[in-house]
DNA sequence: AGCTATTAATAAGT
DNA sequence: TACTTATTAATAGCT
């Protein structure tokens, strides 16, 4: 809606994504009240800026909304989700990105010399190795590049949900724990991320679980919030 | 946006209540989706339908986003709230909407007869009474009118501030469990209520420690959800 | 922060 | 519930 039509893409232009922000933050937050008033919905609504400011918006409150979610689990959530043929697609085009970037790192890598790794296999790269070979090193690469891989496929996913909300089906939500995204993605979207990049993916739950929170910062310690309140499983 | 322009006004009908909540809850979601691709920012919305039904979505995921909203809590957030004045204005009026229900309710108790009270002083009706004074039951009918209350001051000043985003100040904003509404009023709005509904104003907070959540539930049983987490103080 | 040319959303209607 | 269209609303690019 403007002078010109812009592709759903992100803004490079720091500047320009701010005033972006700005503007849709506060029309977004404009049409949320409008629909509590007109239909009324409870609507909860946080949103952090690419500045990492917080803004909120909740009716009859942030908090009531938030109690009721988190109470009320995602059980009666009917929110349909993509059939696993779709999500098949994405996961399928976000892993040949993943191996593009595997090979970025092994040129790096090699750059810099094998010596520092602990949890090398005697033939290759740290993520040809089986997890409960990784060190603590490779572990958060590991975390770090599943987080990236994962926003991916659900931004896509989602896309696509939005897109075409006749292609959708009906499914009986995960438990709240298991949710990935919206109840966008099951369950068992994440074990088929999992199991496409690692052999031993069995094993990867219950190491996580042997660790604490802070052990999976990731190495450039960015998005240090992913890792906040995991209760029960790791929240990547 | 549409064959003519709708006030801002809750849609009486049931059906074009739902419908609207359909198209407009797609929408939001789909420019949730939008801001957060073009602008690299994190948002969770969560939604209940009239029919009570949950939907959300979220980047990266709707955990993660409450996550570090719960653990960073509302300290990093600048979010505008409205000068006192204006909220007084609007606090004013619905007082006055109050007072209406008063003289409505009263009838309806003259027509009952008083002989169900528990807590009445001798001279009138319960809301009269000093708070101390009142039993359960009227404390019940209390917080209900209160919760209704305060769900329209916080609507009103709501519009209001994503009416006119100038006429805002930034403030520093309260602790996590003192906020009300998407930081868009300030405790002393919780306050100002109270103390213009009842004279022993002070020890009402009091009271509601020495009462379990459960023992607040509204009269009429609607919206058990406002009482579900209360941690600390009473969540209305 | 304001201003328009444009595009996007949507209230009714079917 | 889904499609169409007349209108209104939002906003991208500029200043």
């Amino acid at each position: 809606m403007g002078r010109r039509k812009i592709e759903i893409k992100k803004i490079e232009n720091k500047i320009a994504r701010q005033v972006c922000f700005s503007k849709r933050r506060s029309s977004l937050f404009r049409r949320a009240n409008e629909l509590c008033v007109w239909c009324d919905a409870e609507i909860a609504v946080i949103a952090f800026s690419p500045g990492k400011q917080a803004f909120s918006i909740g009716y009859p409150s942030v908090d009531s909304v938030l109690n009721r979610y988190l109470s009320e689990g995602s059980s009666q959530d009917t929110q349909a989700w993509p059939h696993d043929d779709d999500v098949e697609k994405y996961l399928q085009e976000a892993l040949r990105e993943l191996e593009a970037e595997k090979v970025l790192a092994e040129k790096e890598d090699e750059a810099k010399g094998e010596g520092e790794g602990e949890g090398e296999g005697e033939a290759g790269f740290w993520w040809d190795t089986p997890i409960e070979n990784l060190g603590l090193k490779e572990l958060k690469k590991f975390m770090a590049a599943l987080k990236k891989l994962k926003k991916k496929v659900v931004i896509r996913v989602n896309e696509e949900r939005i897109a075409n909300d006749e292609t959708m089906i009906q499914s009986t939500p995960p438990s709240v724990n298991e949710t990935m995204i919206g109840n966008a993605a099951s369950p068992a979207v994440n074990e088929a991320i999992i199991e496409s990049m690692f052999p031993s993916v069995n094993e990867t739950t219950m190491m996580m679980g042997a660790l604490s929170p802070s052990d999976f910062l990731p190495a450039d310690n960015d998005d240090p919030h992913y890792y906040g309140l995991g209760a029960g499983l790791l929240q990547f």
